[in-house]
DNA sequence: ACAGGGAACTCATATAGACGAGTAGCCGTC
DNA sequence: GACGGCTACTCGTCTATATGAGTTCCCTGT
């Protein structure tokens, strides 16, 4: 049975000026990050702590409150407050987009999941004309029009990412890009086949908090910030033929990048 | 004169199974989002909600705590709660250690800074001989002992990014490494000097929510979260010379990377 | 053996009230 | 005019209490 006592805990101080639910938060936070309490165990009720330090209940919430929004408990709703688990990791290697890797059948989250042992999934695909953003069209370059493929992918159910790639529409009208499945190798060998190769991707990474509707669709919990990635993919011309705009689970990601020493 | 009053919000819908105070929040941030609150500007008081929208003053702070750890607005005791101004942001190519940009006598830092108009400082310097973490010690091949070199970044008076080196000892005793300024082009150049040609970089990307001590040391707001970069340098014989550990206010930065197509 | 009811636990939401402490402006005194 | 204090406003913390709702488990009646 994991510790759900408060052995693990400490007093008050009353003479310190921390506020009281901030000083029990410090307690439980020191314990978990010492392993007392461990990866999914349950912490004690809020009636256990508020048995152990005599305070309010109001005041134990506030600080389980506190520590929800660092992320490091979840509270189910009438089982009690548990550790968060930390989830599996997806590492992306900076090589990801190399030919090598496009000429398999699946895709390269398909490939890469299941090597990592895990049940990937891909849903929600919508694929439709539309007018660019501001920042999109200026990033492609001017374009009236693009194409927008939207998508979202799990792992053993559970959402990682979305992303949606958007490409000129002179680009993508009549071939495969504009299908639901692109076919092999995804719509970078497309592009390729189409004669345009691609020489070189940029990519713009931001970390900060989801929006509500981004914790809806990669169900996150409490403390959880997003990367936000912007990958534009240039073909040898110069030419943006491609930007694609990622927003992952950060807890869910480790990015890798290699650079030249030049 | 900013809105600083109710008008801009709505009212409560009684018959809606949502919270009443996740209610409160959606009309706060929504008037945020749609600008009728803009950046700087003071929300209306606790009190003043509490009488728009006929709740307990709990309830409105318990909204207000809500937007907070969204990072969408600030408290300040005794004056208000305004919606948070979003800080300038600093860019990283990666290109940044390219050879040409090692020459200047300034740092990095210093002359990106002053190139985009801020004022930059660096601080809290520590130099000293250490045992390295399991993790450092892995990365640089399993030295005993390393020289760690600690600094703090500074953007006009705020902090946005703090760092440590970690090498390898016998690569650092008795050459400038180990001074607290190691002279122009910093490390790197001082490592190319001893004959450890570069070869590449490894930059390990994370982002998650900041420790209270990282709060503390980056005067990081509520809701903000960092970047951690574990960045190790190799040289041409494969040899892992040094690696730097960043924490980064996410807020303050955006990564920029270059991939080759290959 | 099993289905159902209900007790006993959990967290979620909300009210009302109290006191503390930081800020800013007004106003009178010196 | 400058200083100092008063006051009214702000958010911060804490208590006490009530109700609602989800989960678990035992016990009882069939």
């Amino acid at each position: 049975m994991p510790a759900q006592t408060t052995a693990a805990l400490g007093a008050l101080d009353p003479t310190s000026d921390r506020a009281v639910f901030r000083q029990i938060a410090d307690q439980l936070r020191e314990a978990i990050d010492k392993g007392r309490y461990k990866e999914g165990d349950k912490l004690p009720s809020e009636t256990e702590l508020v048995e152990h330090y005599g305070v309010s209940r109001m005041t134990v919430r506030n600080s389980l409150s506190v520590l929800q929004g660092e992320g490091l408990v979840v509270s189910e709703h009438g089982k009690g407050v548990f550790v968060r688990p930390r989830p599996p990791v997806r590492r992306l290697a900076s090589d990801r987009f190399a030919r090598r890797h496009r000429d398999q059948g699946k895709s390269a989250f398909t490939v890469e999941a299941e090597a990592a042992g895990s049940r990937p999934e891909v849903d929600s695909l919508e694929v439709k004309e539309e007018r660019p953003s501001q920042d999109i069209a200026t990033r492609l370059g001017g374009p009236r029009r693009v194409l927008a493929r939207r998508r979202r992918y799990l792992l053993d159910g559970r959402p990682v990412e979305f992303a949606t790639s958007y490409i000129p529409l002179d680009l993508a009208t009549g071939t495969p890009i504009a299908e639901p499945n692109p076919g092999p190798g995804g719509i970078y060998a497309r592009l390729e086949e189409l004669g345009h190769r691609l020489d070189h991707f940029d990519e713009e990474i931001r970390a900060r908090m989801p929006s509500p509707h981004e914790v809806k669709t990669l169900r996150l919990a409490a403390g959880v910030p997003v990367i936000h990635l912007i990958r534009t993919a240039y073909d040898t011309e110069g030419r943006a033929v491609e930007v694609c705009d990622t927003v992952m689970a950060a807890d869910a990601y480790v990015l890798n990048y290699q650079l030249p020493a030049t």
